[in-house]
DNA sequence: GCGACATTGTACCGAATGGTACAATGAGTC
DNA sequence: GACTCATTGTACCATTCGGTACAATGTCGC
């Protein structure tokens, strides 16, 4: 059995980093190279397909992870109100408090989008339909359980632009306290 | 009296659209003198700083476009609601219910935030503390009104990442519906 | 040590980047 | 028509871009 996997891990998080702090375009290979060590050499031996491949499969790297970390538990949590603390919990601890932003809405705004709007519309598809799916199940009406969903997946996005455009990790924390709020769900102190 | 504000209006207009479908690293020089008509050496007769200018006078031709139509009324309107709710007309038709992106929400993200970072966290800053005034000039408890604010703007932000990221308009009108809703205005059909 | 293959460094490519220099043109004033 | 000054097109600069080619390593099973 060969072992490939847990250097790519390590190295796909420190490509996302370089994308999310310079955004796709901005992501230079020579940046790409210089945060991971690697020469051009090495970089196109594990991503043939360049650039692009690089960001899919920072894309598909995120996406395993909030599948496993935030989809999963909504979807599988015998208590549906566990499964949303869950979320939060690990939402605040995957953005940092707000430190960090989320590079596939930002790939959202960009031209970029063009390039990757399968993954990130399923990205975020996905994240609403479950939080839906779990609101549902804990009490909310279909209609208003979608609503809900919706509503609050952007009001984290909204957060994490509004905290880094104040400069001030507050706003982030602040939104996270009014959103586990109005979802019912106790808040720790 | 010389006239130059017209041209100058336009210019910046297309240039705002070059920057925000392309962000501020993707749109190249090239992309801009395509957009507007200019060779760099008009270009760059306009805007001795070169890009970094461009940038700067974009976002202050925003700024003082929102200030105008949305940040005065709020200011001004003898009757909070109806400046709030003016508000509302002015945010859906600047962003085309959905179909344009925010320039400033979508630098604050990437790392051209740092170039711009005062007059990004100026314009927000302003917007939610002018919302706070309304709300809290229309009833609302100062603290209830400043958490609320920063909530709405916030959220319409995350509306429009969603609504580019899902391809889909409707995300933004139910978030603006929703929101009309909630700061206490009757919503049109 | 051998062969197979994964990994890497380096040199290189054409194209595009942001930016500069400057001469030519435009339009309006006197 | 002459002067002024805003505007423009073009050629050019060094640098960087994403990407390719390939020989030189490393590393493993055998």
């Amino acid at each position: 059995m060969r072992r490939i996997a847990p250097d790519r891990d390590q190295l796909l998080a420190i490509v996302a980093e370089v994308f999310r702090e310079h955004g796709y375009e901005g992501a230079s290979l020579s940046l790409i190279g210089e945060a991971t060590g690697l020469g051009k050499g090495s970089l196109y031996h594990f991503f043939p397909g360049g650039k692009e491949e690089m960001a899919r499969a920072v894309i598909a790297h995120i996406d395993g992870w909030f599948e496993d970390n935030v989809f999963a538990p909504l979807r599988d949590s015998a208590d549906p109100q566990a499964g949303i603390g869950h979320m939060f919990e690990a939402t605040d601890s995957y953005f940092r408090s707000g430190r960090r932003v989320c590079l596939i809405g930002a790939f959202a705004l960009d031209e970029s989008r063009d390039l990757f709007a399968g993954q990130i519309r399923d990205y975020f598809g996905r994240w609403v339909t479950r939080l839906a799916e779990a609101l549902a199940r804990s009490g909310h009406r279909p209609g208003e359980a979608s609503e809900l969903a919706e509503e609050t997946v952007a009001a984290i996005q909204g957060a994490l632009t509004l905290a880094r455009a104040a400069d001030d990790l507050d706003v982030f924390s602040r939104a996270l306290r009014r959103l586990r709020m109005r979802l019912g769900l106790s808040v720790k102190i």
